[in-house]
DNA sequence: CGCGGCTTTGATGTTCATCAAGTAAAGTGG
DNA sequence: CCACTTTACTTGATGAACATCAAAGCCGCG
């Protein structure tokens, strides 16, 4: 795992705006974790301490709702700041994070972006869009799948795995039943759906392999659904 | 309707980071625009070129959907920034948005905005707060509302607008259609719900003026319903 | 080996959307 | 200002979609 700031592969992505010193400096409070998948990087209600970004994994965003039900806001793909969603105006973290695949994660004191956000103003602007535009994404997701019926659910998490490994074959890093709550959905009614699908020969599945058959017919599910 | 910003009762809300000579370039480009109830301020698809703030009034926020349904996004309320979901990431407005009251908008060039917060380090990280701020709310309160029966839901947005206005009595500046979209609900069970509220004792209504009689109720309906 | 969690299928029940139909209110044009 | 049309509101009846319940097989793990 190459740790260096200066040689990471999204490097350019978020810190482009920053002049030699400025990286410097926040590379001096920058730390690198790895997290196992089941493993848990925060909890809702703990203090916003660290600025989180994902360099390497999956995670799932959520939140406990009443008696042990979860439900997932978000994926977060590399690239992504996770709960960035907050870390600017709460002092806890709104919701819960955990690793759904093997991840790395970059962890950097709250206190030193915000020193950058002051000083460089290129650097706030570019921040201030990519915010905007994880919570568009984060927003219109929710919005898009409370609009769909279940087939439309279904259809429409298996393309967004498609697109995350960019591939129609892949392993999907969730069980059914976080399908379930990522979709608003009943762990029983995935099932059922996923065998619908299959028999209708538009995906092939086993256990956590999902392979997409008939792409066409699976969009159009998605959309129409 | 005083024009002047430097006496508008906001004034201190957004730009109190802001030197004399920022906020004298800030209101060269500033309009200050009426919209009656009902008109629409943009469409979903337009060009963004102003950063738009609500002084007075009541907007809501909504995309069109396929033939003709709408689904209410959120409700702005004065002080809050329009659109501010996605002006810093998108070059068009993902939502549309109209004047459930008589409102008056701030439009300020876009470019103005960027400027300011490319120069002024504390703007920036105020805007950072209370933009990401505004995304956890709406975030929140569709997550809050999908867990929710028709029942709690009914019971949520009666609460929301006893907050908007102050007070157990008001007069809903919405339909009964516009709450289902705010809701998603059905026109028909909208009615049917404040119908069995009112039969209850908790609510009482006629038209648009709504009267809270057992806010206790009301806030249990809307907790665990 | 047995326990608990995940997966699967079928049967049953509830909630809510849809359909239908009628009244009231509000806008429109002659 | 009144007939006319349209839009909002309301209630009841029906059906579809989905949640819940139940039961059984499977797998990993202590």
């Amino acid at each position: 795992m190459e740790n260096s700031c200066e040689l990471c592969i999204y490097r350019s992505y978020l810190f482009d705006n920053l002049n030699k010193k400025e990286f410097a400096n926040l590379t001096l409070t920058k730390t690198e974790l790895d997290f196992k998948k089941g493993e848990i990087i925060c909890r809702e209600g703990e203090k916003i301490l660290h600025f989180l970004y994902l360099k390497q994994g999956l995670l799932k965003i959520y939140k406990t709702v009443g008696n042990r039900r979860e439900q997932i806001v978000g994926i977060t793909k590399p690239k992504d700041f996770i709960g960035l969603l907050s870390s600017f105006s709460e002092k806890e973290h709104l919701y819960s994070i955990s690793a759904l695949e093997d991840s790395s994660i970059c962890i950097i004191e709250m206190e030193s972006i915000k020193r950058i956000v002051r000083e460089n103003g290129d650097f706030a602007l570019d921040l201030l869009g990519k915010m905007s535009k994880l919570n568009s994404q984060i927003l219109g997701s929710r919005l898009t799948i409370n609009l769909k019926n279940l087939r439309g659910r279904t259809a429409y998490i298996i393309l967004m795995f498609k697109d995350i490994y960019h591939s129609l074959k892949f392993e999907i890093p969730v069980s059914r039943k976080e399908i379930g709550e990522l979709i608003e959905m009943r762990t029983e009614n995935v099932i059922r759906i996923l065998s619908e699908l299959r028999k209708d020969k538009i995906i092939k599945i086993e256990g956590k392999s999902f392979e997409i058959i008939d792409l066409h017919r699976l969009e159009q599910i998605a959309e129409f659904g």
